[in-house]
RNA sequence: GCGACCGUAGCUCAGUUGGUUAGAGCGCUGGUUUGUGGUACCAGAGGUCGGGGGUUCAAGACCCCUCGGUCGCCCCA
């Protein structure tokens, strides 16, 4: 008979299990209390959209739309893609239920994201993030609410060591693109020094150039035209409204002149969490003001703002995973006390502990096994001289007092 | 899309310039030992060396293709 191949996972997707699932429930976990807190709705949206809903918000041209999607025709001819962000699926629903009524709204989602791209350390196809968006809200104190939530959120997941936040501003329309037309002329002028990757980017992306990694481009790039000297008295206001209101809340941030987004619907406010911990992928959180966008979907001009944050970053960083522990681990040294563990162990759980049963293997090896398992306490069932004997032995640990307790007041 | 490195038992790996029946540790199963105990010893199961093709008297080792993994570039909504 031929051997058939084993099926593998499709390319960049996990199985997560043990440490590594609970590292990400915990991330997960620690962002629903956080973001309750801060009084953010839940949502439960699709995973699959209409492509238009990417195509549109993202531009039909970009790489992104182009290269970077799981699209597909449906049975029905329709063109569907798998969604590769939560923001424009976010707009989409704010616009087809009518939810301007309960505008501004404060929204959190997570789960699983798509894209097409090369696996590497801390980016994969299948991948998932946690997110907030705060949509219409056109006033800086949105921003700032929101970045002071992250910043929490980093703090109670321990991770913010390490990590800065950098923030930077792309100023309202007009300021954008007499920036960004300072920053095409500065560029053409310095063709001749630019690295060839900086060179189509100048035709596809020039605000790319800024954050360039090729040594060549940098002294280029760090003399380029700043923000700053484009930017309307109102969109100063609205960037000096933000840095104040973080300075109030205690949330340290650095400028960072360079950072851009690409995407014409961005507005002033952009950031991201950094850190030097992760290789390449050194974006932890990221995010900005995206005013244009649910107009690029048809819907009415509503200023929005949001970030999104990569659950196995997040995960990857966290100190030590937090391993699940028994509160109890029953060993059946002898098979006739299997009753009586099962019995145990059913009023144990009944009571919210923790239990599991070892009762299979060599008898005489089941209690170095269950031993081994990590548990606040050990009782082990034997039958000794013809009588059922119990003996428990806890680790001195309050849960292990309380299994302890309850143990002697349910016999 | 581009580049580098990698792929040998369930896991972590060794395998000498190609040369008899492919190894270790851990884990697993069984036995012995110990007995308020996470010990030690013995034995066993488990591998068509990621897959396909080629070179050779001979390939886990060399060549080609392919599929995966890792890291970087590109991209980054």
């Amino acid at each position: 008979m031929a051997k058939i191949q084993t099926p593998q996972a499709v390319r960049g997707t996990q199985d997560m299990f043990g440490e590594t699932e609970e590292r990400f429930v915990h991330v997960v976990a620690t962002f629903e209390r956080v973001r309750k807190l801060y009084g953010f709705k839940g949502l439960q949206l699709p995973v699959i959209e209409p492509t238009a809903v990417f195509s549109r918000s993202l531009g039909e041209a970009t790489d992104v739309v182009s290269k970077e999607m799981y699209t597909f025709e449906d049975r029905g001819g329709d063109s569907i893609t798998l969604r590769p962000e939560f923001t424009a699926g976010i707009a989409r629903a704010y616009l087809t239920n009518g939810w301007q009524q309960f505008a501004p709204m404060k929204l959190s989602v997570h789960g699983p994201l798509f894209r097409y791209e090369r696996p590497q350390k801390g980016r994969y196809r299948q991948f998932h993030q946690i997110d907030a968006e705060i949509i219409g809200a056109g006033e800086p104190a949105a921003d700032v609410e929101l970045l002071v939530m992250a910043d929490q959120l980093l703090k109670e997941l321990g991770i913010n060591d390490g990590v800065t936040l950098q923030l930077n501003t792309l100023g309202d329309t007009p300021s954008r693109d007499a920036w960004r037309a300072a920053l095409v002329g500065y560029f053409n002028d310095h063709k001749g020094a630019l690295s060839e990757d900086s060179l189509s980017r100048l035709e596809k992306n020039p605000l790319r150039i800024l954050d360039s990694k090729d040594p060549k481009d940098r002294p280029i790039a760090a003399a380029a035209p700043v923000i700053d000297d484009y930017l309307s008295g109102e969109a100063q206001d609205f960037f000096g409204a933000v840095t104040a209101g973080l300075d109030a809340a205690g949330v340290a941030w650095t400028r960072n002149a360079a950072l851009v987004r690409g995407l014409d619907y961005y507005r002033h406010t952009a950031f991201e969490f950094v850190t030097d911990r992760l290789g390449a992928q050194g974006t932890v959180l990221g995010g900005g003001r995206y005013d244009g966008l649910i107009e690029n979907l048809g819907g009415p001009a509503t200023p929005a703002v949001g970030w999104a944050a990569g659950i196995e970053r997040l995960a990857m960083l966290l100190e030590h995973g937090s391993q699940d522990k028994f509160d109890a681990v029953i060993v059946v040294e002898n098979d006739d006390r299997l009753s009586d563990a099962i019995r145990l162990a059913r009023k144990l759980r009944a009571a919210h502990f923790a239990t599991e049963i070892v009762a299979t293997g060599s008898p005489r090896k089941r209690f170095d096994k269950a031993a081994k398992l990590p548990a606040h306490t050990l009782i082990s069932l034997s039958v000794a001289d013809g009588a059922p004997s119990m003996r428990i032995r806890g680790e001195g640990s309050e849960i292990a007092a309380r299994v302890e307790a309850f143990i002697v007041g349910a016999n």
